[in-house]
This record gives C-alpha cells, sequence and structure tokens, in this order.
DNA sequence: ACTTGACTTAGAGTTAACTCTAATCAATAT
DNA sequence: ATATTGATTAGAGTTAACTCTAAGTCAAGT
C-alpha cells in the first residue's frame, strides 16, 4: 500500500498526474481510514503498463477505453484484446518511421562529415 | 513554383499549417506580383524534411532554431549537426521504448489469445 | 457585372495532457 | 503549542501545435 507521493516518485510522474488520471478514470485507487489514497501493488502494475502504451503514443482517450472495457468484465477480453493488437499495428509503422528518419539522418550527417572535415 | 494550396496538397499538411510555419521562421516562401506565396522545388525539399523531422518527434522549437542556424551561414554547419546527431540519438531511445512495449504486447496479446480460445 | 475560388491578414479558438492554485485538514517533529 | 509535511478538493492556467474566423483582395470564367 503506497501513498500518491510514494507511487509517484516510484512511477517517475507527478501526484498530480496521478489525480487527474484518477479524474478520467484512468485509475481508481483505494482510499485509507482518513480519505487519503492508497495505491496497491496492482494498481502499480496497471500503471507501468499505462506508461508503457502512453510512451509508444497510445492517447489517453484509448488508454481509457481500454480500462473501462477492463472493468466491464470478462465478456470484454475479445474487444480489449483488438484494442491491443490494434495498437501493436500503430507502434510497428511508428518503428518504420523512425527507421526512415533514422537513415536519413546519417546520411545527412555523413555529408555534414564531409563539408566539416575537408 | 507552386502555390499555397497545391503545395499543401503535395506535401499532405494544411495551408493554415504552412501558414503557422512561415510565422515561425521555419519556411519563408517567395511572393508573385500579387504578393501570394510561392514555394519552389528547394522549398518543398525543405518541408519534406521537416515532416520528417516533425514524424519523429522532433518539436517546432528545434526545427526553428535549425533553421536559424541554417540562415546564419556556412559557419553554422557543426551546430547543425550536433542538433541532428542529438536527435538521431533521440530516435534510437524511441526505437528501443518502441521495441520493448512491442514484446510486451506480444506477450499480453498471447495471454488473451489463450484465454479467449479456449 | 457577377460569381467563384484561391489567396491575404491579425488574432482568436481548440485540443491534449497535464500542471498549478488556493484553501483546508491531519499527523508528525521540535 | 506551533510549525512543517503531505495529503485533500474544485477549478483555473499552461503549453504545443495547430486550426479557424472574419473581413477582405484579386484574377478568371459566364
Amino acid at each position: 500500500m503506497h501513498t500518491i507521493g510514494e507511487t509517484a516518485e516510484l512511477l517517475g510522474i507527478s501526484a498530480h498526474t496521478l489525480r487527474y488520471y484518477e479524474k478520467e478514470q484512468i485509475i481508481i485507487p483505494l482510499r485509507d481510514a482518513g480519505g487519503d489514497r492508497r495505491y496497491t501493488e496492482s494498481h502499480i502494475k496497471w500503471l507501468q503498463f499505462v506508461i508503457k502504451l502512453k510512451e509508444t503514443q497510445m492517447p489517453i482517450a484509448s488508454i481509457k477505453k481500454y480500462a473501462s472495457l477492463f472493468k466491464e468484465g470478462d465478456h470484454t477480453a475479445a474487444d480489449r484484446l483488438n484494442l491491443l493488437a490494434e495498437h501493436q499495428r500503430s507502434i510497428r509503422a511508428q518503428m518504420q518511421t523512425l527507421q526512415d528518419a533514422d537513415e536519413m539522418l546519417t546520411f545527412k550527417i555523413a555529408s555534414y562529415r564531409t563539408l566539416t572535415e575537408v
């Protein structure tokens, strides 16, 4: 059980962001007797997954969608699978774009080197 | 020589965006007798380069920086090379992040398949 | 002469994803 | 007993990168 501050620290995001994700229904932590948020290990696992999706440009809206399907129960498993498969395709397209840009830069940098060296 | 509409069409971006890039000093097209913008082949090459940088998450501010160094002249070549080399490192880091997420998703999707098939 | 369509400008509005503010409260440290 | 720390809330503000609006000019076509 972690406080919001500990959880933020642990994940490398701000407490503000955690409250924002809660407002967006992406994580709903427990509350202690005093009303403070408490994050369990499984909340943290879920957040780490969310962060991975974010890092790969999945919009908050889609993450929200995934979270809400999850809450709906087991009968949404196929929909969730589709969502993840779709995102995997997007990741692969991004990799291709990066690959192309990398090659372009390698070439451009080489021309600069030639210019600079003389 | 292309009008703003043709150029937008050609590059797959909007005329609005081209005006915005001009406001940001990223491209300064020529003007015809009537005051309308005219983009040459070399403007278009530059814009294609800009679009590649954008697609790989380079912020407009950095692209602006690069453009301004370019305008300053040949003595900024080393600075420009550094900027590009730095961006190439960022591209490679992004590829690694995508690679990791891809593997994670492959695993997660496989678990869903197992669940769904039964 | 009139309409159409592409262009012009300054500046306002939009969207995503935070990020912060102000006012408050509860537990701990001195 | 007071001060600090870390939490709470609703709601406002920020930033990047567009995206649009309003009001207009101008050339070409019917």
